[in-house]
DNA sequence: ACAAAAAAGGTGCAAGTGCAACTTGTATAT
DNA sequence: ATATACAAGTTGCACTTGCACCTTTTTTGT
């Protein structure tokens, strides 16, 4: 069982008396707009409901970072996502609609006995598992200390999903390079030694490995 | 709430119910023994019912690197722990007993007609997110390009638990430059600077912040 | 109590990386 | 058609880091 949406496998009204039940709240914020600072320290799940936001980062010497994309059905929030500092924004890129749980409320055993809300619980396990998968992926990379191995690790993950020599990157090469937390140019000095070993082959955004 | 325990809130009684309708197994180890390699490429999740036991990574040129200690109660598997790729073993430093569920049964969305699944879920549910906020911790600090960063990141981050100046490790020196990720003497060398430079104290195992 | 193993602490050196500063290419907008 | 912005690609250089190899101290096992 695959879980896209938190929503997945609930009816119109189960999911209405969800809403209910959690007291769920719905925030709308227009483009560029941050989404709620004042929210911040509360033990709060956000989910995306329609739209495009982004997880930013701000270092003390004011570089930003992108932390993670928020599309339709992301799930985020204080425990869940790359958000248990101070120093992040979440910014609605187009017009988004977050909806908002009190995280309290999502673990109070009262609610276990109304079935639309276990499925929901189910589908927030699923969704954090996965996410739970991919964190454990990029640890994998950024626990190799050169970035060769950083890329080969990275190729290797990639190769297993698919099991095919050509991966495509689904980001450019400079996004490439901050997943790594690596150089960008540092990266590409790699790359082009990768080449000449005849390790791989890079056209556009599809690298080849050439050892598989 | 703070779970402890995949099983907190049930009674024993509860807790035999749902050993039934998982179907689980329960397994036992020696000391030394590897814990179920044949079941590695499984869809499952383990629980340590009693013991002690570490997954261990194992690179291609033999070096071994501690991914996880699991403890009593420790839940661990393919989807929810360092464990998703073929080069790691887990093994019992202690005799053993670990609980195994499979991942398809859990997910059944049968299963949530039963009180005691649902709290059991909720618990899992609950582990998993700390589990997460753990991983996005440590990627953090992984991302910070230099040792000294890496340092001071860790720092700040123990620090915000405690509102304390002095940190106490919970393991070596040695362990704090695995978990950092770097090599253990350049990390000696950057702490020693650092205490040159009047920002640290140390002794034995506690890091005292001058900053702060 | 002793031996063995592991942690703590340190240093020189070579290799690797980050950074700044370019050029070139390719979209997107006015 | 031109300007603007950003990605791609490259290079020199200084600094950082990993690594090998030590010594000393502490812990662990018998």
């Amino acid at each position: 069982m695959i879980v896209n949406s938190p929503f997945d496998e609930l009816t119109k009204s189960q999911k209405n008396k969800l809403y209910d039940l959690l007291e769920v709240h719905i925030y709308k914020y227009n483009k560029n707009q941050e989404i709620f600072p004042t929210l911040k320290d509360e033990n709060i799940i956000g989910i995306i409901i329609d739209g495009f936001a982004q997880i930013i980062n701000i270092e003390y010497n004011g570089n930003e970072i992108l932390l993670e994309d928020l599309v339709k059905d992301s799930v985020f929030g204080t425990s869940i996502s790359a958000t248990d500092n101070e120093n992040y924004q979440i910014i609605a890129k187009q017009n988004t609609e977050v909806l908002v749980i009190d995280y309290n409320k999502l673990i109070n055993p009262k609610n276990l006995k109304h079935a639309y809300f276990n499925i929901f619980l189910a589908n927030l396990f699923n969704i954090i598992n996965t996410k739970l998968r991919e964190k454990n992926e990029r640890i994998r990379i950024l626990e190799k200390k050169q970035i060769r191995d950083k890329l080969l690790e990275y190729f290797e993950i990639e190769y297993n999903k698919t099991r095919l020599r050509n991966i495509h990157l689904p980001f450019t090469f400079k996004d490439l390079s901050d997943y790594l937390a690596v150089n960008r140019s540092a990266m590409f000095r790699e790359l082009k030694h990768l080449k000449e070993e005849g390790f791989i082959e890079i056209k556009d955004r599809t690298v080849t490995l050439l050892y598989k």
